[in-house]
DNA sequence: CCAATAGTGTCTATTAGACAATATCTA
DNA sequence: TAGATATTGTCTAATAGACACTATTGG
């Protein structure tokens, strides 16, 4: 539908309309590198970011978050969908708004109003991807990294804010099983945790999530067809527990 | 600047471009109406939310919610700012991005991606908009009430969306200020927040918020100039201590 | 045995949760 | 004095926080 074609004697054409309606996706996984040192042992993970290098006016060469234009008969949501379909393959993903970035004169290209999305996604997904990255000038990057880099547009102040949504997200909500296997040790959803949040500390972090009356319906244990506590030892020389996230979050507040 | 007169051969006019970039605010109060019954007793208090009456195409004689279009040479913040002061004549409150929303067809006058900030406003800033209110056709409704209203547009998903933020954001952050004055009582802040939460319920409230270590430092006793704890009795009998806010937010996590 | 992670015991201080009791005013 | 809200007392159970300790098993 043109919008002209209306019976209103309303006319978009009398305004200054945007010159485009871009959306920018920050893309975060943790990749899981195996230690050297030992074997069982968990592995060495880092929070990393997917960045592109452009290879178009404006910002030639340098290295941006991907995105796109939105199309009139999509959503900006379908959009950024899509861009990440295109930039990784990935089609399941946890993805949320961000904010939008809108400040005058912050695209050459003319009057654009971009939306930006932080998505979730698992290293497997992105493993191919990874591999032949050179060739194809798209990178993971480790967050800090990537934060203290040059990035075309605005791209910096959108990657600060995706990384303390998502920083705050880890803490309030289980988006960590977006970077976790279905079932997996306290361990791994520790390390997880830290790896978004290196400041968290829990020395008791097993006890509290698994026997304080408040969390313990964060995650259940993960039990085999004949109702037997499943454990692994992939981690670790004393096979541990497995846990699956159900799907309860508790309540927060600050005044109970 | 127009986006074509840069040198890169790019040409905004080449591509579909969206036909306005609006601003929809959703914009909350709490009123506050004496009961009759007693005097020396708590008021009343509702959640409102202001709704303008839409005297053009589309949607003529349907309840909206406020905003406008975007400016070249504004930032969608600044658009949103600029819209709420000219509804309401409120300049400093707090103001924060909803999401957008752009769903095809959204708009009969075009493609239009809008989107959403909700702001919090004291009563009183509102009490002389609200005095002339059925001239202007801009109306406070209860929140629940508009809810149930066919409003214009998707303002109804809008508000929805802006309902649960804000009732999320009641109890984790300290929004609650921006209801209530510089200096309140326990029972004030208690009821402002049910007002947004009803069924947040804590017997023991006032004993949480002052001497739970982890706590007390939300808050902090007002006291006069000579030192001395300042009281108030505007809503009791027994004169109660007055607090204000500090500018200390405890950090949430479900894991600790 | 050592290394590395899993998981438990234990002790004290703090907090939660539920009610009862008392305090301080005004009308 | 009755009524309304403020504030404290009290008791039990649960949780926090710190640290030491035991468990399991590959190498």
């Amino acid at each position: 539908m043109n919008a002209s074609d209306n019976q209103s004697g309303y006319d978009p054409k009398k305004y200054r309309t945007p010159d485009g309606a871009p959306s920018d996706i920050v893309i975060f996984t943790i990749t899981s590198t195996e230690r050297t040192t030992a074997k069982k042992a968990l592995p060495i993970r880092e929070l990393q970011v997917l960045l592109i290098r452009r290879k178009e006016w404006p910002f030639v060469g340098q290295w941006a978050l991907p995105g796109g234009f939105c199309k009139e008969t999509e959503s900006m949501y379908e959009c950024a969908l899509r861009e990440l379909q295109e930039e990784t393959g990935v089609t399941d993903v946890h993805m949320e708004s961000l904010n939008v970035y809108s400040k005058p004169g912050r695209d050459p290209r003319g009057w654009m109003i971009s939306h930006a999305f932080y998505a979730l996604v698992h290293d497997k997904w992105l493993a191919a991807r990874r591999a032949d990255t050179d060739a194809i000038d798209v990178r993971l990057f480790p967050a800090e990294e990537a934060l203290r880099m040059e990035l075309a547009f605005d791209h910096r102040d959108i990657l600060r804010d995706a990384l303390n949504k998502v920083r705050e997200q880890m803490l309030t909500t289980t988006i960590a099983k977006e970077f976790l296997p279905e079932e997996f040790t306290i361990g791994e959803l520790y390390q997880v945790i830290r790896t978004v949040v290196p400041d968290f500390e829990e020395p008791n972090f097993m006890r509290k999530i698994t026997s304080t009356q408040s969390r313990k319906g964060i995650i259940e244990e993960a039990k085999d067809a004949g109702g037997q506590p499943k454990m692994s030892n992939r981690y670790s020389q004393r096979p541990a527990q497995l846990y699956r996230f159900t799907d309860w979050v508790p309540r927060l507040s600050i005044y109970s």
